[in-house]
DNA sequence: ACCTGAACACCGTTCAAGT
DNA sequence: ACCTGAACACCGTTCAAGT
């Protein structure tokens, strides 16, 4: 079943990347085969192999595709929100439901080894400090005086926290079982953690504003 | 190479759960195969097969011990703590400690996943369990009236954040680079969650207390 | 140049033959 | 009963042969 005039090379790229993406949702990327590739596309899985090094670099470009989604999705969580708190929130709950729409998405981007020699390309950690920017300036617009270091370890700490709720999440792994109130313990998280963040950044130079409470602490009532 | 008399049946199987758990520590559970655990216990690979269904079944057991591990850590942090605060925060180091440690036990602690039809050991749940419960006892000391359900919102937030900074700790992954100050992240996670934690858990019965401070916020100073 | 598909090496698992 | 080790099925990857 030769197509070799059906597509260019880079069409054929793009083929092969996007079916991949299809059948790592579907399926997960650990049960997904080279031939099974090949067959979606309707070409030998030879043909694989004179587009790309090996499948962990199939896997990588999809990883590169799956972290644009999830850019889009709480990008657009931001949009919906009015002021910093609620964005954080929000984009929090956008990380939570992208992982749990598409938990095989989600799993491949943070459990895909790579290979010794692979690199990791340069437009995935664009993305990825880009996110982390998002998060920075919703912190630093509740404190302006936050130094770069305070921001730092707020988007961390912050970020890891919301990332740890959603690993968790997708469970039907050896250690956690389903708990069905992830956007509860998110925004309990989220909120205690916002509750001080303007204090504890700056606590030397303002101690005397720790009385007022721009972000009240709310635990599971949303 | 019959070894048939060397040991007993309960011996054999635990020789080979220990000999898998030494070559996941070195190799990751990726990178071992069943013929490596037969080199290693002196047996041929079959062998393994009159013992466990699969290599899954034998990785299921490693997990339980792994588990006993990183209580037995969690444990020694609390007993080298002296209030509340301060075991919470020791127990997060115990657990990003053995992250660090053990980086390839970690990830097949919350990776391995289950096949159809396996059933997670009662063992291990009940290991779990025991784990949220050391830190509901430090969350309710800090705050003898909080509820239930605000007591248990409160550990799923807490001990997700925890993990969250450990897992992207393990970052010889694509998504994230490595990060020298987890230790400073986790501090700044743990202390903000705390600083409002008493307030929110019952904000409506004991509005008036809001302005004390039991439990300072400090940002990556320790 | 690109594609094919048979072939190779590897690995989880099985099972007939031994003890 | 338990263990062996050859064999089977499967899968990532290669490459000589085609176009």
């Amino acid at each position: 079943m030769a197509r070799r005039s059906d597509h260019t090379k880079e069409e054929l790229q793009d083929l092969i990347v996007s079916e991949t993406m299809k059948l790592v949702d579907e399926f997960g990327a650990t049960n997904i085969r080279a031939r099974d590739i090949a067959a979606r596309i309707g070409y030998a899985p030879g043909t694989l192999y004179t587009h790309f090094d090996n499948l962990g670099a199939i896997l990588l470009q999809v990883n590169v595709r799956i972290l644009v989604r999830l850019r889009t999705q709480i990008q657009g969580a931001i949009d919906s929100a009015h002021d910093p708190t609620d964005r954080l929130l929000e984009m929090g709950y956008a990380y939570l439901g992208f992982a749990e729409a598409h938990p095989n998405w989600f799993a491949l981007l943070f459990n895909h080894k790579l290979k010794q020699g692979q690199v990791v390309p340069a437009h995935l950690q664009e993305i990825v400090d880009g996110l982390f920017d998002l998060v920075r300036t919703e912190l630093a617009a509740l404190d302006p005086k936050a130094t770069a270091a305070e921001l730092e370890l707020g988007v961390r700490a912050l970020w890891s926290g919301v990332h740890g709720i959603c690993a968790l999440s997708l469970s039907d792994r050896v250690v956690t079982q389903r708990w069905r109130a992830d956007r509860f313990v998110l925004k309990t998280l989220v909120n205690h953690f916002l509750a001080s963040w303007p204090y504890a950044a700056s606590r030397r130079e303002r101690s005397d504003i720790a009385g007022s409470s721009p972000a009240r602490a709310t635990a599971g009532d949303g």
